[in-house]
DNA sequence: CGCCTTGATGTGAACGTTCACAATCCTGGC
DNA sequence: GCCAGGATTGTGAACGTTCACATCAAGGCG
């Protein structure tokens, strides 16, 4: 690390005598070097056909030897699409947000595009029409992340006419081929989860939702019609945040009351904070309550106890989401690809298990009806 | 979300009746509308001084009215600074990157600067550098996450001439100031969780080591001149991961070993693993070992026990890397301005305690001197 | 009153690339 | 040996912006 090496100067911008950085060289460098015209340097490098071989080869060891890239501004500002995909969200940090970015970086990278990020914070529509707006860049290509209010709000701002796809929350209706949303359908997973808590032996579910786009999410609909279907008491939605901390603010309140022998978390870090809230007020998981995620986050295999949850892939979908964008860029059949959706998965782990009622019954203290 | 709403036609590159993009308004376009020469609209959007305020405002006028932005991709063709940071890192999930790149991604929106991601994930010095040259636009800039191997490589790669800052792993001796890399002295940090684990009364403290772009990072460095200063025997560092499955690997080979009370991880992850593979043979935290972990990741707070961990503010790191990399650019003094390194802190949970020697001694098991 | 300075504005050129079209070179058929 | 016609190569222009320089008006000053 601390070895001097090679690069010994200070990295700053001014660097050779004249005190300006050196020209790159340019296409017109090149077809100096190989002895042909500047248009057939271009030929060759976008792989045009009717260039002889040989004076194909002279220009790529022309190329080779100044170290010649095409510059990516000239392309741009002659009206060639960029390459560039520019992510706009609101949160980097969130697990799956930032799963997402991670899917959507990979595809990109494997298709040679550039990836920018735009996080756009305010909650405001004018702010994030405005930031919108300065995120689209000629030529380039835009990816929403709309999981929660902000973000749909960015995708209702972006004009038409721009290459966009979007990650959206499950629709309560599926828009159509045409629109090029993708999604992971956790309406679904959200009923089996409650079913697998049902059937466990559980009066009820609880369900702890993060906040969404919409008046009720599909995650919450999948909960309530499985709830319904099986006859049990729909207890009210808790509306929580997304953080451990808010997961364990209301878990305090669950702790609290003896109904509650199965929760349902809109997420993984809900579930930890909830965990941890009911741990502290002395009750054992799954003993007393059962604690179901959404997410599988990498650590929640690894949680006291394993977490079960509902395993989405976000990076699968971020990568589903770009090949949407670039089928769309590229046009090939104007239909779009249709991409397999990854289907989300319950993972059984120890946080679950049968009820003991009435609950504080089992091992840990006794009961008081 | 599902609105129809205004924005009613599919997301086509095609739009208007031509089957073209309508061309965004030029400097040109202004010009015309406002009644001026495109150099007056220049200078407006440029905040040349010798614009007749009229004349200003008419072309500020006819700017809003046709929604002109400069555009970018000419200016950087022009010579520009592109006003765009690059990130290279090898990793976007891990909390210390995706922190980091958090920090940077604030303070580059807050300048106006746009950013990039590039993701390196080769280990072979060859693709590092392509993949860093690739990475490298004409007017653009560079931020290297280096806290590993990878990119550590990558920092070696990136020539002179192009602006650049880094965070790397704290290094044995200061580089000095011409440096333009940040680090968070982790060395004063691990001896002092070190020291925090002897001074509760532990014989020894154990290091779990994460992967290091140097043979013996300091914060090993400093773990072991602790343990040396307090006359303790030094244990062998052991090497794991990243993840908690490989803490979790590695404690199920410490709870084997009735030698270990007090583990010192090199990060949260680690210690999750570990309290997990020590928890399931049976070991209590912090009754028969003691865990510390690095980060403090949101999660470690609310985990069961609550992690006792080193704070590591990478956001804090990347907006100063930001901060170094800007001053660079418009070389305001040509002196870096030694931003405010954030300073580590020992966050004091419940994982951590005195020892009850023999291990398994105390409430668990019977002594056996 | 005319010269010089200063402020305000306009014109030409260049950044690096690709498209449209023109020019040249072959190759083969007759 | 000549010419059609494809293959190959070259020239001019344009993308949107800013720098360098030219122009023009107005004002200060001797």
């Amino acid at each position: 690390m601390e070895a001097a090496g090679p690069t010994s100067s200070p990295r700053l911008p001014a660097d050779d005598a004249t005190g300006r950085r050196p020209r790159a060289a340019s296409i017109l460098d090149v077809a100096a070097a190989a002895g042909v015209s500047y248009q057939t340097v271009s030929r060759v490098i976008n792989d045009h056909p009717s260039v002889r071989p040989t004076t194909r080869e002279l220009v790529l060891a022309a190329i080779e030897e100044l170290g010649f890239r095409p510059n990516r501004a000239a392309r741009v500002l002659r009206g060639a699409p960029a390459r560039l995909v520019t992510v706009l969200t609101s949160n980097t940090s969130l697990y799956g947000y930032q799963a997402a970015l991670q899917g959507i970086e990979e595809a990109a990278r494997a298709a040679g595009f550039a990836v920018g990020v735009r996080v756009v914070d305010s909650a405001l529509q004018q702010q994030v029409t405005a930031a919108v707006k300065r995120a689209i860049e000629p030529g380039g290509s835009l990816i929403v992340i709309a999981h929660d209010q902000t973000g749909a709000m960015a995708l209702e701002a972006v004009p038409p006419g721009i290459p966009m796809a979007a990650m959206i929350e499950t629709p309560a209706v599926d828009p159509g081929p045409e629109r090029p949303w993708v999604w992971l359908d956790d309406k679904k997973a959200a009923a089996e989860a409650t079913r697998y808590l049902l059937s466990l032996g559980h009066r009820t579910v609880h369900y702890l939702a993060i906040p969404s786009s919409t008046q009720t999410s599909q995650r919450q609909a999948g909960w309530r019609q499985a709830l319904e279907e099986a006859g049990a008491p729909v207890p009210a939605p808790v509306q929580c945040g997304w953080t451990p901390r808010s997961g364990y603010q209301t878990g305090q309140g669950l702790a609290a009351d003896p109904e509650v022998t199965a929760v349902l978390c809109g997420n993984d870090d809900l579930a930890l904070g909830v965990m941890r809230a009911l741990h502290a007020a002395g009750l054992s998981i799954p003993g007393d309550v059962s604690v179901v995620g959404f997410d599988d986050t990498p650590v929640s295999e690894f949680l006291t106890p394993p977490l079960t949850t509902v395993r989405l892939d976000f990076a699968g979908l971020g990568r589903s989401c770009f090949a949407l964008l670039l089928a769309l860029i590229e046009q090939k059949e104007a239909r779009p690809p249709h991409t397999r959706r990854p289907e989300p998965e319950l993972v059984i782990r120890e946080s679950s298990g049968p009820p003991s009622l009435p609950r504080g019954s089992g091992m840990t203290r006794a009961a008081a009806t």
